[in-house]
DNA sequence: TATTGTTCATAGATGTGGTCTATAGCTCCT
DNA sequence: AGGAGCTATAGACCACATCTATGAACAATA
């Protein structure tokens, strides 16, 4: 009973076709072959499955039996290549991604966007969340890949740097004033000041900052969402540090002027994060292909 | 894409027991078959079915996708295997006898009844018709084998002579002052015949012996079953033509009594049947063992 | 930090067995 | 009688599945 499968298949066909011949063509195989196949078949199951007359074959009542259940099983394997076919062809499948929801809006959109046109039958999955969030999806295998902001430093993960952004400070008509000076940290720190309240990499990155020059940033707002950072700042109540590229649309209308200061900020990088030493899903890797 | 199926129950394993390893002791085979096994199929799809990892295997998304298939496949197989055991071990299966009525119920009943007792699991259908319905439901696959009474001329078929029966004549009361002489056929022919109608067996013998002797046997009476053979005997509407062994009974407590003639009977030999070089089901053929 | 015990991957050797060709036997049809 | 199907059988061959031996990576110990 301990068969090869592979008989199965030679078995499958030879009922199907009626013919030990025929099932010899569609196998690509020669008809000694086949009947020797069906034979060990025969032979391992103590039964025979054929009568064999000179016209082909045909199914006696326990070959009739084994091919009801074979019949199954051969469909399933046929469909499940199938389907392996469309998942390599990108045909089938999704694409999980996480990341903040402003990275998803003012970055990883437009990418999704092509992905999506060439790949329609792809399903995208976005799961926004805080980067520690995000790592946490990705070792869990809820995601295929995040985009966060580096650095990143995990030994599962292994995250590459896609773009580069510029986080800067920005403030609304109320504060039109500063708009020709140039500005100190110490005297930014007179005013009042909007920052993202969530564990976010740029919330580190700028109070490590101030830090760095001996100051301390405490904000007079925290807000949990990038769009409210660029609205309180719109309507002068505070001075929010954002993604310069952001806020590129409230820049160039001009309800929104970037501060000028006489220290370099420091530049921010993104990143897509992957678990390191784990393959991806092919509709994954192609979406880096194209995000890079 | 030409995928030997001996991968697909490889995979199997390999994703049910979580470990190539493991998958390797139940197969039965080492570690590297295994890894090589699998390592076939992810290059055959151009696809990653495994996360390889130091506590042994996960399944990617693809490799899911593929296993819910090959479960099933893998599934119906092994059903298949089990069920190909039952049929031979008689655990399950039927087994189909085409002969008459009488036949049945004087001759096959009891090895039915023992047949049934040792393979309780094997469904029997009996099919009642005459000797050319009974040949005809052979070659159309309706039954395995046919209890029919010799000869049988036909190339196709095989008949093994299995049991021998007496043809007689039997009259009743009526006829009482028969019983004690001798009989020619000629005299006989004086009393009223009961033979059975139909195309059978017996009644071409019958026939043919009358005009060996250069008579003809005109039946007064036909009926179309051996009951109704007896029954007319006994009530005493003529002489019935039967087999000796199924009124034995009625012989013996004397309401029927058999004629002697001065010529002998010729005996008639009752065949198991079965298709020529054909292949019987295992229940048929351990049912013919029996049986001879 | 080394040690040990897992895991899977890789390389190269080996021999089994699946596949081939050639041929025979059978049945049906012309 | 001959031809054209079909399947079965025999024997030869070589690809490839499997093996052993080893390496590399990682985790859980000491």
């Amino acid at each position: 009973m301990n068969n090869n499968y592979e008989l199965y298949k030679v078995f499958y066909w030879a009922a199907k076709m009626g013919s030990l011949t025929q099932a010899a063509k569609v196998l690509f195989l020669t008809q000694p072959s086949v009947s020797h196949a069906i034979k060990q078949l025969e032979d391992s199951f103590g039964l025979v499955l054929f009568y064999r007359n000179s016209k082909g074959v045909e199914l006696t009542q326990e070959g009739s039996v084994l091919y009801s259940y074979i019949e199954q099983s051969q469909i399933m394997i046929s469909l499940a290549e199938e389907k392996m076919t469309a998942l390599k062809n990108l045909d089938n499948g999704e694409l999980r991604i996480g990341g903040s929801d402003s990275l998803f809006k003012h970055y990883v959109l437009p990418y999704l966007e092509e992905f999506h046109e060439r790949h329609p039958a792809i399903k995208l999955h976005l799961n926004h969340g805080t980067t520690p969030e995000v790592i946490t999806f990705l070792k869990e295998g809820r995601i295929d890949l995040g985009v966060v902001r580096m650095p990143i430093v995990d030994s599962q993960l292994e995250v590459k740097e896609s773009f580069q952004l510029q986080d800067c400070f920005v403030a609304g008509a109320r504060y039109a004033k500063l708009k020709n000076s140039v500005i100190s940290l110490e005297m930014l720190l007179q005013y009042p000041i909007i920052l993202f309240s969530r564990n976010s990499r740029a919330r580190m990155t700028i109070t490590e900052l101030f830090q760095s020059y001996g100051y301390t940033i405490k904000p007079e707002i925290e807000v949990g969402s990038v769009d409210l950072l660029i609205e309180f700042a719109r309507r002068g109540l505070g001075i929010s540090y954002v993604t310069r590229e952001f806020v590129s649309k409230e820049l160039e209308d001009e309800s929104l002027f970037e501060i000028r200061l006489d220290v370099p900020l420091p530049p921010s990088h993104v990143g897509i994060m992957t678990m390191r030493n784990m393959p991806l899903t092919s509709a994954a890797s192609r979406f880096i292909e194209l995000i890079r």
